[in-house]
RNA sequence: CGGGGCGUAGCGCAGUCCGGCAGCGCGCCUGCUUUGGGGGCAGGAUGUCGCAGGUUCAAAUCCUGCCGCCCCGACCA
């Protein structure tokens, strides 16, 4: 009975843990580059999960896929002023190419918004061409200094929508909309509870007029934000020169949007979920929802097998996605490890005892075992797996509440900080701001849409607070 | 970009101080046995000791330079 070595528990060190988990459940592993990742199959199969349904959101809300290249005229980043700054930084240009110096060195794409203003410019001409609601799943680039699987890569998967209206009303009721669909995924597919709201100016996007984002707080209490929407107004527009003669002959500049999710939402998963014996995984992404274990000796082996598989078929022809693990150089005791490491919702154990009885063991990532009858076993299971992701979004909800706290004085913003989420007043000046959080490394994440009107004073400098309301603050990832 | 750590078998490491046969655990391969919570026994394979240069009869070990990666902090999806 050897003893092998789980994950690095979570309480020990929560960073190692992470860690520990992505290499160990085979989602990722490090690439020869600085800062990139190889995702491998099982992680992958996630982020198809993720990709397939919000694609099929996206859709249904009126968007259709694109392609804009890899490769960014270094000009085009440099025509909008905020984002240029913003984005510069962290650039990576290829400067040769086929054996020569290039004329203009080229900005492998940070995002993809100068690009595709350049396009509609051209391909914009009349109010009957908007609006224009294109989406991409890509890679993009961005030098990270420091560098962290799934939430901070250098180069990262992800799919950024960009649309293009003639009113600034359609462009901000998409901007709502679209973050509306991210919220939606996240509770329904990943059962991550999040908080949507909209960004401060200091935290919003690099050429936005505003940023509306939803957070999510992790194990460990910090924040990650998972996916962000953003209100361009005419800012690109004016950049790219993009203007449509509207039906009162005038001729304007369109207003836009861009909105995105990237793989940081699997490290989401992974860190709102997962505990010391590895990852727990939200059924409807999960690549695998229930692992079948054959339990056998030489003589019963045909027997238990033939049932298993049988069970197998059952399972599968209801739509929900099967693994029957039949490697035979494994031990049961092993396997049932190995599954529970790679967060399998349900697994069910199947033994010569069982096979006689006609029943099987139902086991749940969520704890606890039970003994059913085979009959009637697979069609149990969808009911299992929806309440299986109902106590998965329960639990991290209670865990996120537990760990929030409404403070009024700068003593007692700085404990809940340092634990989870401080519901604080601020004044909204910037300033302000950042010497928060380089007294105490958190920031101000969220201007939360549903909240309680409420006036008071800055948490920090005691000025009346701005926003009408109380601004979640965090260490964020 | 600052601070720290580490590069030795696929992985995790010991060996480096004090130069002298390249080691351990896990994994891997073969066989037998086992299988209801990470089995056992036996046999076996696997190395530019990160790279370059130097000192020496002799370098994983000492000296010089370089490279890379990881972790922690300030910036970002």
């Amino acid at each position: 009975m050897a003893k092998v070595k789980g994950p690095t528990p979570q309480s020990e060190d929560f960073s190692q843990w992470y860690l520990d988990v992505i290499q160990m459940a085979e989602l990722a592993d490090y690439a020869p580059v600085r800062g990139t990742i190889v995702v491998r199959p099982y992680g992958y199969a996630l982020w198809e999960n993720v990709q397939r349904t919000l694609d099929g959101m996206f859709k249904a809300t009126g968007h259709q896929n694109a392609y804009f290249p890899l490769f960014i005229p270094m000009s085009f980043l440099q025509k909008e002023a905020e984002h240029v700054e913003g984005f510069s930084p962290e650039l990576a240009v290829v400067t040769h190419a086929g054996g020569e110096e290039l004329e203009e060195p080229l900005a492998i794409r940070p995002t993809s918004e100068t690009i595709i203003g350049y396009m509609w410019s051209r391909w914009i001409r009349s109010w009957r061409d908007l609006p224009q609601l294109l989406n991409q799943w890509n890679n993009v680039v961005r030098w990270e200094l420091r560098t962290r699987p799934f939430l901070r890569t250098s180069e990262f998967l992800w799919q950024e929508g960009h649309t293009a209206h003639a009113t600034k009303e359609e462009a901000e009721e998409e901007t709502t909309r679209m973050l509306g669909v991210y919220v939606d995924f996240a509770e329904n597919h990943a059962a991550l509870p999040v908080i949507p709201g909209r960004k401060t100016e200091r935290e919003k996007f690099a050429g936005a007029v505003y940023t509306t984002t939803m957070e999510a707080m992790m194990r460990d209490g910090r924040a990650l934000q998972s996916a962000t929407s953003h209100f361009l107004g005419q800012n690109f527009a004016r950049a790219f020169e993009i203007t449509f003669q509207d039906k009162d002959l005038k001729e304007k500049y369109v207003w836009t949007t861009s909105w995105g999710l990237s793989w940081r939402i699997l490290g989401g998963i992974i860190m709102t979920h997962g505990d010391d014996r590895g990852l727990v995984l939200p059924p409807r992404i999960a690549p695998i929802q229930v692992a079948i274990v054959p339990i056998y000796k030489a003589e019963s082996r045909e027997r238990v097998l033939a049932e298993a598989r049988r069970l197998e078929r059952g399972l599968t022809e209801l739509g929900l996605r099967v693994r029957l693990d039949d490697r035979d150089q494994y031990t049961p005791g092993f396997k049932f490890h190995d599954w529970e490491l790679k967060g399998v919702p349900y697994r069910i154990e199947l033994g010569p005892r069982d096979v006689e009885a006609g029943t099987a063991v139902l086991a749940s990532r969520l704890g606890g075992k039970e003994t059913l009858p085979l009959d009637g076993l697979a069609r149990a299971l969808p009911e299992r797996l929806a309440a299986f992701h109902r106590e998965l979004f329960e639990r991290a909800r209670n865990f996120r509440e537990a760990r929030t706290r409404a403070v009024d004085d700068y003593p007692a913003f700085k404990e809940a900080v340092a634990e989870g989420f401080a519901l604080a007043f601020h004044c909204g000046d910037a300033a302000c701001e950042k010497a928060i959080q380089e007294e105490t490394r958190a920031t101000a994440r969220v201007v939360p849409f549903e909240a309680p009107a409420e006036e008071g004073v800055c948490v920090r400098c005691g000025r009346p607070a701005a926003y009408g309301r109380r601004v979640v603050f965090a260490r964020a990832y």
